[in-house]
DNA sequence: ATGGCTTGAGTGTCAAGA
């Protein structure tokens, strides 16, 4: 089974790279962040057109994620329980025996910000649901855009970026905190390039100059974990015409 | 240079992203 995530931002600019991209890596399961788009206006039958099935949960303008998959979908369950947020940034289902979750985890703006409390507090409810949710669905997947760069080897310029957002030590701490559970960065395991980043910056040639950050991730449960065979970061849809600037990560079980 | 792009909202120009 192939699966991977994507933060396309805005699913209406980027379908028609969603498409081409489905149709050229037959990946069986894709996670999306931020659709930027409610329900009603979801790209349902474009999807099912090309033989997948898609579960949304969305909003105008901000965030909405969606798992985007081949077979049977079930046991959809979106946002994190008990833990009350108007924004629309987890969704989790079960796809072929494997437990799918989904999330756009906070940006956070700046470090001391009230946007960078509510992305600890956040990712401590994360943690706190994930270790149960371990427990019911030992094959589970945590995959998304993460907005934390977990190492300095994550990061073009560490000096630049020390203890900025994205790659300050809380924000880095919770990222181990989900590794502490037993999940594994998909990623390393697997020997890499270095500097493999999956975002850039739109701006000053970000993506040509290779200045980027890897904040995309999947993590993999130990029931996963032996079966994972490779984990990459696609760069070729951050190379067309209006591209989003995240490039998927894929990764595939056996 | 709290800037430099891009998106969505909505028709002015701003908020938000990372």
């Amino acid at each position: 089974m192939k699966i991977a995530t994507w933060n396309v931002n805005s699913l209406k600019v980027r379908l028609p790279h969603v498409l081409d991209w489905l149709a050229a890596t037959q990946v069986d399961v894709l996670c999306l962040q931020e659709t930027k788009t409610e329900d009603k206006a979801f790209p349902y039958a474009e999807l099912a057109a090309a033989g997948y099935g898609a579960v949304h949960d969305g909003q105008k303008t901000y965030n909405g994620v969606a798992i985007v998959a081949r077979g049977d979908v079930s046991a959809v369950h979106c946002g994190i329980p008990g833990f009350a947020d108007e924004q629309k940034r987890l969704i989790a289902a079960t796809v072929g025996g494997v437990r799918m979750v989904c999330a756009y985890i906070p940006n956070g703006q700046a470090v001391g910000s009230e946007k960078y409390e509510y992305k600890l507090c956040w990712l401590k409810a994360l943690a706190g649901w994930l270790r149960e949710e371990m427990v019911r669905y030992p094959k589970l997947v945590l995959m998304g855009d993460y907005n934390i760069a977990p190492e300095d080897r994550d990061v073009h310029d560490p000096v630049a970026w020390k203890d900025q957002i994205l790659c300050s030590e809380p924000e880095r701490m919770a990222f181990r905190g989900l590794l502490e559970l037993g999940l594994s960065d998909a990623f390393r395991l697997f020997e890499q390039p270095e500097k493999s980043f999956s975002w850039w910056d739109y701006r000053q040639m970000g993506f040509r100059l290779n200045r980027g950050l890897r904040i995309d991730h999947i993590l993999l449960s130990p029931g996963l974990t032996s079966l994972c065979r490779s984990c990459s970061i696609d760069k070729a849809p951050r190379k067309l015409e209006r591209p989003s600037d995240h490039a998927p990560v894929v990764a595939e079980l056996a």
